[in-house]
DNA sequence: AATAGTTTTGCAAATGTTTTCATAATATTC
DNA sequence: GAATATTATGAAAACATTTGCAAAACTATT
């Protein structure tokens, strides 16, 4: 089957070698039904032939939808959001769907620009991570009445509808299981909570059960640590010097408390008879490291 | 500023209320140097005002460019995809484009399928992982003349641009450097082959390199592990339980390695001591993973 | 074989931009 | 102050599609 690529194939090219108007093309794609089956078999047999692809812009244009939904989220580099990025792309792919993606790097003023970027492409819907955004953000969903999902975090106050999980519930009983187990002297590594309101909202839940108890932790039992094992790894081992040793550690997330775990393997302590590490989270990841750290102790 | 955002905002609505012709307005965002500077900041506060945002589609209508690159993966869930996702969308955004992406889930006739949805909505580039696609792709490509850049691998004789790593010199140096240190019997664990060419010249060219000293492992020094931890764990604590075992193991990628090393761990034996374990890789979480290892040894 | 009913098709307008060409306004030169 | 060069603006065509409406082509009914 030749195919000879003379000029542009747009609609009224197909409708030319298939001897009928471009409007009944058209149709033959939006309403098959209300073409007779012989002409939608001529049609489909010309669309081949030259090799026709629909133009998505043109569709656009008219007022259909775009075909397409924007996900901006702070980071594409992490195993975390890799995870609900593949999950949403396969949805978005299953409705037909095309995916614009974009990261921001935990900066709001970006992610504004993001979503502004989107919409200049007439996305279908957007989606944000988190329900921490700029006020110029917010302002431009509401005026250009964008169908707007908030994933990760969920808040029953939220503007924004929003699915995902409640941090400050999570902060809670992750403080509220090691109280059980008798901690009173706790080390936090949490990373930055500046525009990242899901670290923000599981340590000041933190923090909250801990003061329902009376307990006060000093700043020397605060500490920092970027998304990084390694450097989450090093804040560890800094808290784990201070003396006395603070009995558990509670870490923002899976990849600080895998950070952790390190830390007190290289300081020979055994977790968790020397040491309590819980981490917030749960990702793929983290069972295949509790089972080696398992695996380890028991042989 | 109230925005009075009564029925569509186009660049007609733009015009009026600036007191111009819509062909001034598009002058003003696409060739501002034509337009004087007063009726410039009289259009810009009229976009200001009534919350206008440009409509791609129609620009790439016009016959201008989409401003979208396509990246189809085959996955977006594993680490090693996640970091140059990651970089690419940057690199794009820096460049004013936005970056739509797809994952076949290493099956090219979905590949397919990706590339051809893209072109529905017209991007000015596409971007594929490896070098081995289906011919129907291949055609697409060519048909539609479409730019379009292979990234991961790089084989001179490739028809697609390529930039990426030579994946036949990465196997020959793994396997060479192995027999340098004296092995003879090694364990193979690599991914399955079938549309992963990545993994096929890894392989291919171990076996040749080994061929050349004369060496030819039998099946049972030959596994097939997925993309995971904990199964490629598995499969080297199969491979181990060989008697006699062999002396070093080789890994298709890092993730393979991380298993192999857990495994040998679990077996209590001592890497590299007891056991050589080679990954072909490199990404972030391995360097970490081999200091903590380190550690561990050392203290 | 004529009429009514149904199915299939085509015409033309509409969608929101950009750009070429022409014209109007302003600046420069003598 | 006229002639010329320069700069700024507008009118209209073009881009590729969809869809409401009307006409045409069939089927069914008598």
């Amino acid at each position: 089957m030749a195919n000879f690529q003379k000029g542009k194939v747009d609609i009224i090219a197909v409708a030319k070698a298939a001897k009928v108007s471009p409007s009944t093309v058209s149709r033959t794609f939006n309403h098959p039904d209300l073409v007779s089956p012989t002409t939608r078999k001529r049609i489909n047999r010309a669309v081949q032939r030259l090799g026709y692809i629909r133009n998505r812009a043109a569709q656009t244009m008219h007022g259909k939808r775009s075909g397409s939904i924007g996900l901006v989220v702070p980071t594409i580099n992490h195993a975390i959001f890799a995870e609900v990025i593949q999950s949403f792309s396969d949805s978005i792919d299953k409705a037909g769907f095309s995916l614009l993606i974009a990261s921001h790097g935990y900066d709001l003023d970006r992610e504004y620009a993001m979503v502004r970027k989107f919409l200049e492409h007439r996305v279908d819907g957007v989606a944000l991570v988190g329900l921490e955004h700029s006020e110029a953000t917010r302002r431009l969903i509401e005026q250009q009445s964008i169908p707007t999902l908030a994933i990760w975090n969920f808040a029953a106050e939220s503007d924004l509808p929003c699915v995902g999980s409640d941090n400050r519930l999570a902060g809670r009983l992750a403080t509220e299981h090691l109280l059980e187990l008798g901690h009173r002297d706790i080390g936090l590594i949490f990373p930055a909570t500046q525009g990242n309101d899901r670290a923000s909202h599981r340590l000041s839940a933190t923090l909250e059960a801990l003061a329902e108890q009376g307990i006060t932790l000093p700043e020397t039992r605060k500490s920092e640590a970027p998304y990084s094992v390694s450097q989450a790894k090093q804040a560890a081992l800094d808290l784990l010097a201070e003396s006395p040793r603070p009995t558990a550690l509670l870490c923002g997330n899976d990849v600080i408390a895998q950070g952790a775990l390190y830390a007190a393997q290289n300081l020979g302590m055994e977790v968790p008879r020397d040491l309590s590490i819980i981490g917030i989270g749960d990702f793929k990841c983290s069972a295949t490291l509790l089972v080696q750290v398992r695996d380890i102790e028991g042989g």
